[in-house]
DNA sequence: TTTAATGCAAATACTTTGCAGGAAA
DNA sequence: TTTCCTGCAAAGTATTTGCATTAAA
């Protein structure tokens, strides 16, 4: 693994989620990392196809990224105010698990958010 | 409903999957209709905020449509060949809900996808 | 020196928006 | 008229690619 690529892998291990390349390509560059977007792209198709990290689809399209087997949570977030918090996803994992078996998938992974309005809003 | 929108419905229906805005303007182009890309892309969107169909993204990000039964469900995705089976989301509906009771929050909805490699790939 | 990595700029593809003309109410 | 619909062209965004430069081996 190159030196781009490993930068790449520390931020992604420091959000602790999914990032898309425009988001590591920031972070990267406020910390002064002097990175072309073009190589964080390129580093993370290579991670990609290595099966260091996963990648999947935000609602407006945009690729995301986390790094496999990585724990991960999910959101409850207010749809008034934004807030959000990050809660257990236990019986979603299991759900999914069971979900694929039935159906004969394979090398899963997930997503869910719950939205609504919090107590203060 | 406006002239269009039946237009690209018609389409959806006589697909019967799932087809992106330019896969719906290159059939009605076909078959002779004087229809804009623009108004496809106009078109899907009402149909979708008034859940008349349904949106996933393709591998690539582009964005494939297809009509909805009214029944909530889920969505098993192979991220290979991008086929889809639409699942049960019993359990995801109560863990949403004691989420969001245990936080305080009312209102709620939510969204969950599962993803992997379906038995054919 | 030989190879691989980098990054700018241009190209590409999907999607949205501005705007002016046209249809409908 | 007044409002909505339409579609061209332009803009916007994420991503990839061509190519020349630079770093590394």
């Amino acid at each position: 693994m190159n030196k781009s690529a490993t930068k790449v892998l520390a931020t992604l291990e420091r959000v602790g989620g999914f990032a898309s390349a425009q988001e590591v390509f920031q972070k990267l560059e406020r910390d002064g990392d002097r990175i072309g977007l073009t190589t964080v792209y390129r580093a993370l198709q290579s991670l990609l196809s290595d099966k260091i990290v996963d990648v999947l689809r935000r609602e407006d399209g945009e690729a995301i990224y986390r790094l496999c087997g990585d724990q991960h949570h999910h959101h409850l977030v207010c749809k008034n105010c934004g807030d959000t918090v990050e809660i257990e996803g236990g019986a979603i994992e299991k759900w999914a698990k069971v979900m694929a078996e039935e159906h004969g998938f394979r090398d899963i992974g997930h997503t869910a958010e719950i939205f609504g309005l919090c107590s203060k809003c």
